[in-house]
DNA sequence: CGGGTCCTTGACCCCCCTCAAGGTCTGTGG
DNA sequence: CCACAGACCTTGAGGGGGGTCAAGGACCCG
């Protein structure tokens, strides 16, 4: 701690030192991790499809870091992705979950703005930069279509934001699950919960511990049930959609 | 609190009853506070101009409402524009302040997803949404520009959520200081708070006292002054960016 | 000058974080 | 098949940051 910072130190100094907790992912894509299955295939009608280069990636694999040079443009097309900022000392927000059909690496500067890792074993789309942009410049309703998705992004944020500033934590896994419920299927009654409690810690704000005593709660309640290879059952999804905000 | 909710009730039943803090907006622009100033003129050349309503809003007057059919675009020309979300029992999360430039109003869906009320008196740009989008669809150059404040506000929405659910109060005020101080001008060292400790509270998921005692702290430790006016002084740029994201 | 709103400060408390321990599950090697 | 290591999850005990409650001060405006 600089000295010159000693007034406001003894001030804020206090502050809970949320360590580090995840792991960097074990591997690149671009080394081990990646394995091109197939290359572009010019006869098929979807100009996106025809820059594309698919790519299976393992679990557990970084895509790309905050601060990278914005190389490619990724489409999820299978598998989970997680995608977070830190900050300087460790403190990580997880700020999103991204599933089939999500994109990621669009940034209008010239670096990635955070970090992409698989969760899961994934299928992804891999689009040169360049190649992208002037796909998008030729076809204005691919472009328009883009568009939508990053204004989806936006509310979708904006929730998140409700959710983060002003929700208990209970609530806030309730949201969480009853989010992926929807996502997964119109009446869902199990999920898969393909990331790790300390991933869900980071993407509510939470620690690890809170989550977990959370979804106990959840399930003393009988909103919920935890079941083998994390898949939640919802149990009483009207209760659990109440618990979302005024629990 | 319905009965069949009772066990988890118990569980979580101490939850902070954050009181319904703001007043709702006086009045609305289409009523007391908007003043017509000028019609379209056809001679411009900017065709979002050509189908602008410029609109005059007093302070504190409710533009539209979350869940209002979504009727017209704005645009914000000079003063300050709070955005939030609230939640049934009256928590509220402020998602932005919006300044000149800044558009709301756009959303895919029928309605309004946020509120949207004057913070100060407020000039605007008022485009009736049918024609708005047909100027987008005309003008693929214009639509890009659209694409990319869009896509900015998104990099904006993850930064905030960095801020609400890994920060520190002292981090997050002073965040959001040096942010208003960028923005004002490059080496802005006074800058206008016009949003009440409030506003700022609950953008950025906090009360009115932490915020008090956030400014408190950053003046105690010379970092900021706090002058008449809602005017704040910043005395030491690289400490308040220091305070930032590491107190 | 009186009433209102907003800001600040203090005292107290609670939700969630920290720290720690024990349990469960999985993959691996003997 | 079982032992073992490791990662992850859960649960408990205790503490702290920020919320709650309350009071006083500053400021504005009629």
């Amino acid at each position: 701690m600089a000295a010159h910072l000693a007034t406001l130190d003894s001030a804020v100094s206090a502050r809970p030192a949320f360590v580090p907790t995840a792991a960097p992912a074990r591997r690149s894509v671009r080394s081990v991790g990646g394995t091109v299955v197939s290359f572009p295939d010019p006869r098929t009608s979807d100009p996106l499809e025809a820059i594309a280069e698919t790519v299976v990636a393992d679990r557990e694999t970084m895509l790309f870091a905050e601060g990278d040079s914005a190389g490619d443009v990724y489409r999820v097309v299978d598998g989970m992705v997680r995608v977070y900022k830190l900050l300087p000392d460790g403190r990580r927000q997880v700020v999103g979950f991204l599933q089939g059909g999500d994109m990621m690496g669009l940034t209008l500067g010239p670096c990635q703005l955070y970090t992409a890792e698989t969760v899961t074993a994934c299928t992804l789309q891999r689009f040169p930069r360049a190649r992208f942009e002037a796909v998008m410049d030729a076809q204005p309703a691919l472009a328009r279509r883009l568009s939508a998705r990053i204004a989806t992004e936006l509310v979708a944020a904006q929730d998140h934001m409700v959710l983060l500033g002003r929700k208990t934590a209970v609530e806030r896994v309730a949201s969480f699950v009853l989010r992926l419920a929807e996502r997964a299927q119109a009446d869902g009654r199990r999920v898969r919960l393909p990331m790790s409690r300390c991933d869900i810690a980071d993407y509510l704000g939470l620690t690890t511990e809170t989550v977990s005593r959370a979804f106990t709660k959840l399930k003393t309640s009988g909103t919920i049930r935890l079941l083998e290879g994390g898949m939640v059952e919802v149990v009483d999804r009207g209760r659990l959609a109440e618990t979302t905000e005024s629990a």
